[in-house]
DNA sequence: GAACACTAGATGCGTGTGCATCCAATGTCC
DNA sequence: GGACATTGGATGCACACGCATCTAGTGTTC
């Protein structure tokens, strides 16, 4: 019973974090540098695992898209010049993804705005708290 | 620095989990109920709540989608008979919301599959932790 | 090697969202 | 009380999403 309740406050809680954290990032994001949430999630997990593999597969695994969603994000991302596709020889099914020179540019940029709501909405929610 | 780190971790956590939740609840909610997710927040809110406020506002205040989703998913809910709309008669700009019959027959229904759906992805992700 | 199942990714479609704007009703100020 | 700002909510629009489906390449089985 008490359990239940704990639980429904928890998802309540952490459903408020969520879309306060998002929407000023969305915003941000989307002001400052010209893109999405999703965008530079994307962009951040190509920085950040800079081996090779087959991407769409790997990025869609260790991200929240759906694999559509992913398909259209890389092909604007493509479109914007920050990132490039190339298939994959071994399996040409596949397709690579990797940064452009811009493409890193951009999410360096982009890395600051992010830190900086992250710093103001995420912590400010843990203190409040 | 640590801090950043720190920070980033927490967001992707906060991200990973959400997205997991959301997406079987959305799924859950609309296959069994014909619910969304913010659909069934709004049911909850107005059970919760059952005195008489000037309902839109309110109901947006304390929750997370902007004045026009609000407005749209309110008249998504009259349409399908759960929700009935009444005009304010102090301030005739105000509108406000209440629950039908069925609709509170709908929530109580629904209730049990967002519960069942918080208690297997929710908690699940604590203990994994 | 031909038929068949499966996998990687793209795409058509319907839908929910935020933003900007609009409309009507309320305040306010002179 | 008439002009102007403000507020509550609805609506046009553009867009990102998920689902279902499609295409092309790869395995498998006989």
């Amino acid at each position: 019973m008490t359990s239940e309740a704990a639980l429904v406050e928890h998802w309540r809680s952490l459903l408020t974090s969520y879309n306060e954290v998002a929407c000023h990032l969305e915003r941000a994001l989307s002001e400052a540098h010209g893109l999405s949430m999703s965008e530079f999630e994307i962009l951040d997990r190509l920085v950040t695992q800079q081996c090779e593999k087959r991407r769409m597969q790997d990025l869609a695994a260790d991200m929240y898209l759906s694999q559509s969603a992913l398909s259209r994000a890389v092909a604007r991302l493509e479109k914007s010049g920050l990132v490039s596709r190339a298939l994959c020889e071994a399996d040409r099914r596949g397709v690579f993804v990797t940064l452009t020179a811009e493409g890193l540019h951009r999410h360096t940029a982009a890395r600051t705005t992010h830190l900086s709501v992250l710093a103001s909405h995420l912590q400010a929610q843990d203190t409040r708290r």
